[in-house]
DNA sequence: TAAAATGTTGGGTA
DNA sequence: ATACCCAACATTTT
């Protein structure tokens, strides 16, 4: 489930317990979920590199290493956490990187969908990517532009990460309703105003879910408090708080879409 | 009981 | 260029 607030939140929780600790081995417990390299190499290559600090891109952790960077996707499941070498291990704890303090990072992923990366270049993963929503680079204008580029419908436009990185599911739903635009308009069809807005309420929604510390869902991702300032997402038939009408579920690309049947018209 | 749904992303095929 | 279905996997809900 992690979307960018989640993994910001889990940067800055990670950063105290992790910078200036150095990763003397790693246990692999499920190989596949070391993309590149083979898991041999990745145990050879990351030992005894010092963390010298943690940052993020759209969805991804970037571990900045002496001479390498580790970079973490959870994809919709995966958690990490630093405990003591002691603490009993859970049956989805597959990656572990132990640390020279006798504590260690554990990378729980119960539907194993997440991926581990240790590159010399960033960019070959996250060179796809399309432009941090919160960088001061990326105002209104870029945003306009990129718009007007694809003719998509802005809930599936908004889930591209090639051309906006880091929202997902929820946080998609929650900038459509705070800028009252229907997930079905299409990218192109937004007139100036109604960009700015969705501008606006893109970086309004993620700055205030980060403000949370992230949404806790389910057994996902315990820490956050954002799920009680859902207005949209996971609140179908319940009444929308700014106009009273009635909150909407459909599907697009296979994906649960929450909007107001008030102030989202099409 | 079995099928459907869940926060993500990439690939393959129209 | 975009749309749609599928894949990866475990767990919960219908």
């Amino acid at each position: 489930m992690p979307e960018l607030p989640e993994v910001e939140t889990t940067v800055r929780r990670l950063r105290e317990p992790c910078v200036g600790q150095r990763i003397v081995a790693v246990t692999i417990n499920w190989a596949r979920h070391i993309s590149t390299p083979s898991p041999k190499q990745f145990r050879q290559r990351i030992r005894d590199q010092k963390i010298e600090s943690i940052t993020r891109r759209a969805k991804y952790l970037i571990f900045n290493l002496e001479s390498s960077f580790l970079l973490i996707h959870l994809k919709m499941s995966g958690r990490l956490e630093v405990v003591e070498a002691a603490t009993p291990r859970d049956k989805h704890d597959h990656t572990i990187f132990h640390f020279a303090n006798g504590r260690e990072m554990r990378f729980n992923d119960t539907r194993k969908f997440g991926k581990v990366y240790l590159v010399d270049d960033v960019e070959d993963v996250t060179g796809h990517l399309g432009p941090e929503p919160l960088e001061e680079s990326f105002t209104a204008k870029r945003l306009g532009e990129i718009l007007q580029a694809h003719h998509k419908p802005l809930k599936t436009f908004l889930l591209d990460q090639t051309l906006l990185a880091g929202v997902g599911n929820i946080y998609a739903d929650e900038s459509l309703h705070r800028a009252k635009i229907h997930p079905k308009r299409y990218s192109d069809s937004l007139k100036p105003d109604e960009v700015k807005k969705l501008w606006r309420s893109i970086r309004h929604t993620l700055n205030l879910a980060i403000k949370h510390n992230g949404s806790s869902i389910d057994w996902v991702y315990p820490q956050g408090e954002h799920q009680n300032h859902f207005r949209v997402y996971d609140r179908q038939d319940e009444p929308c708080y700014t106009c009273g009408r009635s909150i909407r579920r459909i599907v697009m690309g296979g994906r649960s879409t929450h909007f107001c049947s008030g102030c989202q018209r099409l």
